[in-house]
DNA sequence: GCCTTCAGAATTATCTATAATCTGACACCA
DNA sequence: TGGTGTCAGATTATAGATAATTCTGAAGGC
């Protein structure tokens, strides 16, 4: 039985997806030695996964006693927000030089699903793909995976506030990032992108919680 | 025996100091049985170590193939000064209005402290203790964490280029901040914090390889 | 000389057992 | 009644054993 995942590695996906998509509740416990029993497997590899869950930013381990989904607070929405406002644009600035044709066609594709999309989490993974696809060329790793980590965050948020808000989000910013891009723009791809991102005050943009994902 | 420290986090500590010091070269692979020989533990809260040290960007783990001290090319130097110029206002920003007289204060001893500084190591650790204690009051846990993250990687590059170049810094801008701060000027103090930290081009400032910590 | 295969050694990942710590119920005392 | 101490059971952390995977060098074939 060659796998590509470790087991702790599979774990820690399965038990993302749940965080994620709201099963596991904020600040509801994560046993170690139940999800063992669940996964069939022994409790080192949970800690593990718990490790790099708490890595994510998607639980908070508390030595000695246990750890916990992490809390997803209103108020870190607008944390979160802002991180990706200043450093998306930072990530795209330096992919611009590195865009192919073949990259702006993936990030239409996957803004083409996005526009498609009939549920949030369709809508959400493509959104995702449309915002990595763009930034990877910059090929600054930690800050890619910063910015990953901020988008995992930023689903949670989303999934959380769907109930009775959600439509499919009729939104252009991602087409005049890319048309900007096509035209060797990338000021302005950087100053949409960071405006698409950026938080706003609820006030203004109940429907979609305060900031566009 | 009621210690603070779990095992795999005082392991975690001793082998980062040792990877950020410079003494784990980068690159260099991290054997868990020998680690765990060397602290007379078992190897699997050296694995829990190992986790740590990679999600604060210290090591590579190849799954199944071990565990290396995380490369420090220079061209991520960049990166994480660029990160920085982007995080700590951001920060800043938020911390400003919360920021007390007691704080100033303890920022003022810090920078005291980097001034007067005779090796580069104390200047070091007073230099991130000035910048956590401005920050610290923007109670955003997830964008302070991140900027400990690359203050960590900044001290492995500052450590890494020590040898005939350092000078202890005489450095107005930690003063100009706090002057900023006091006057309830937070756009000022934030903007000098930008360039403070800022990306230069090595040609313009060969004696701090690039940037400033 | 180069490539492929394979066995054995080395190393990492997981399991099971044990040790350490936490939690809550209960008893006792002022 | 409220506060404190004790202790059993629950839970987490680590040790040592075992299983799984990778690495390395030797042998054989072309």
């Amino acid at each position: 039985m060659k796998k590509e995942m470790t087991l702790a590695a599979e774990i820690c996906a399965r038990l993302s997806e749940r965080i994620i998509s709201g099963e596991l509740a904020a600040g509801s416990p994560l046993r170690q030695d139940h999800i063992a029993a669940e996964f069939k497997a022994s409790h080192v590899p949970v800690r593990e996964a718990f490790r790099e869950l708490e890595a994510r930013g998607l639980a908070q381990r508390l030595p000695r006693r246990g750890t916990r989904v992490a809390e997803a607070p209103h108020a870190a929405l607008r944390e979160v927000a802002e991180m990706r406002a200043v450093l998306e644009p930072l990530a795209l600035r330096h992919a611009a030089p590195q865009i192919t044709g073949s990259v702006l066609q993936r990030a239409a594709e996957a803004n083409q699903a996005a526009e498609n999309a009939e549920d949030i989490y369709t809508w959400e993974e493509a959104n995702r793909r449309f915002h990595r696809t763009l930034l990877e060329p910059c090929g600054m790793e930690r800050l890619l995976r910063s910015i990953d980590d901020l988008h995992l965050a930023s689903a949670r948020y989303l999934f959380a506030g769907k109930s009775r808000e959600w439509q499919s989000p009729n939104d252009r910013d991602h087409r005049a990032i890319l048309a900007a891009l096509r035209a060797g723009d990338s000021a302005t791809a950087c100053s949409v992108l960071a405006r698409h991102v950026q938080w706003t005050p609820p006030r203004l943009r109940l429907q979609a919680g305060g900031f566009r994902p």
